[in-house]
DNA sequence: ATTTTTTTATTGAACGTTCAATCAATAAAA
DNA sequence: TTTTATTGATTGAACGTTCAATAAAAAAAT
C-alpha cells in the first residue's frame, strides 16, 4: 500500500523487528526474512532500505545507543544540584532505564556486544560510547579525588554497570532493575566513603 | 597417518582450534572448514569426534567452565587460613588466571555467553557454573555479615567479576589482568570494611 | 621376518539446505 | 500518467553433514 513518505515509518518499523527477532531467536537466527515478517513486511524492502542486513544491523546499534544517551542525558538535566554524586547517580539511572532494561534491547544489546568484537563498524560504535561513559566518570570523580583514584573508580564503577546488565540480560527472568540499581548506588557510595568524603547519599531507593 | 588412540589427542586439538577460531573471526564465521583447517585436518573429522558442530561447540564451552573451575580449585587448596577473606580473595584469583584471560579464551567465552541466551543446552550449563560462583560467594560473606546483606554483596561481587571479564574482552588490547585484579580486590575490602561499619558513610575509612 | 588380514583414522567430493541480495513486475497514490 | 512503494520468485554463494574410498598401523598368519 504504497503511500509517500512511508521512509522512517519503516525504517524504525523494521529497527523494532530486529531488536524483536533478537529476542525471541537470538542474532544467529535472525534472518532478513524473519524480521520482515515480524514488521509485517517483505524481505526485500530491508535492502531498499538499508543497503542489505549489514545496514539494518548498524542502524539497530545506533538506536540503541542513542537511547542510551538519550536515557542518561534526560536525567542529567534535571539535577537541582551538580555535586558529583548526584550526577553519577543520574549515569546509574539513565543505565536502568526501564526502555533499555526491558527484554528485546537488553539481548540485542548484548548480541551486539558480542559481535562487536569482529565487525569494526560495530566495534567503532560500542567504543565510542564506552570512553563517553568512562570519560564522563572519570571526569566527575576528579572533582572529589585524586586523579588515580579518580580512574580507578571509573573503571571500577562502569565494569560494576556492565556486569549487572550482563548477568540480567542472561537470567531468563531478565534483570531486576530495582536490586542493580541498588548495588551500583551502593557501590558509588562506597567508593565516596573509602576517599574519604562523608557525603552520603541522599538517594531513595524503591 | 591414523594410529589408534588418537581421539584424546584430536578431540583437544579441536577444541584449542575453535577457540583460536572464534578468536580470529568471531563465532558467527567459525565454519566447520575454518575450525578444521586450524587444526591441520579434514572438515568431516568433526562430525566423527564430536557428532557434529554443535557438539564441538558444546565440548568447547564445557573445556572453558572446567578450567575456569580448576583455576579457583588450585588457589582454594593453596591457602593457608580458611578465612572469608582468604577463600573469596582465591575466587577472584582463579576468575582471572593467566590462562582464563587469554585472548583466545576471553573471547570465546563472551561468545557463548551471547549464544547461551537461545541455545539450551549451553544455557544449562552458563547457569550451573552462575548458580555455583554465587553460592560460594554466598556461603562466605555470609560468614561475617547478616544474610540479606551477604546476598547483595554476593551479587555486587558476581557483577563486577563479569563486568571486568566483559570490558576486557571487548577491549582490543585484551584484559588487564592486574588491574583488574586489583579493583576486583578493592571492591572486596570496601565490602567488608562497609559492613564493619555503620551503614551510611559517616566514616572514613583507609 | 615377511606377508596377509583386520582395524582404525581420515579424507574430500557430493548433496541438500539456507540465506542475503537482486530485480522485473505490480499496485497504489499523486 | 507519472511517481513512489512494495513484492516475491530467482540466483548464486556458503554452509554442515554424509559416506564411499583410502591409507596407515596393528594384528594375525605364514
Amino acid at each position: 500500500m504504497p503511500k509517500v513518505g512511508m521512509e522512517p515509518i519503516r525504517r524504525q518499523q523494521l529497527i523494532n523487528a530486529t531488536m524483536a527477532a533478537i529476542d525471541e531467536v537470538g542474532l544467529a537466527e535472525a534472518t532478513v526474512m524473519r524480521i520482515a515478517r515480524h514488521a509485517g513486511v517483505s524481505a526485500g524492502i530491508i535492502s531498499h532500505y538499508f543497503c542489505g542486513k549489514d545496514g539494518l544491523l548498524e542502524a539497530t546499534m545506533r538506536q540503541i545507543l542513542t537511547d542510551l544517551t538519550e536515557a542518561v542525558a534526560v536525567r542529567r538535566h534535571a539535577l537541582e544540584d551538580d555535586s558529583p554524586r548526584a550526577y553519577i547517580g543520574a549515569i546509574i539511572e539513565g543505565n536502568f532505564d526501564r526502555t533499555q532494561v526491558t527484554g528485546p534491547a537488553a539481548k540485542t544489546w548484548l548480541a551486539f556486544w558480542a559481535s562487536s568484537m569482529h565487525k569494526p563498524m560495530l566495534q567503532r560504535l560500542q567504543n565510542v560510547n564506552d570512553r563517553r561513559l568512562y570519560s564522563n566518570l572519570c571526569h566527575q570523580f576528579k572533582r572529589v579525588m585524586p586523579h588515580a583514584e579518580a580512574r580507578n573508580a571509573a573503571r571500577g564503577l562502569a565494569a560494576m554497570i556492565d556486569g549487572l546488565w550482563l548477568r540480567g540480560a542472561l537470567t531468563p527472568e531478565g534483570l531486576n532493575a530495582v536490586e542493580a540499581r541498588h548495588l551500583a548506588h551502593n557501590y558509588l557510595d562506597q567508593l565516596f566513603a573509602h576517599h574519604g568524603c562523608t557525603k552520603k547519599a541522599s538517594h531513595v531507593y524503591r
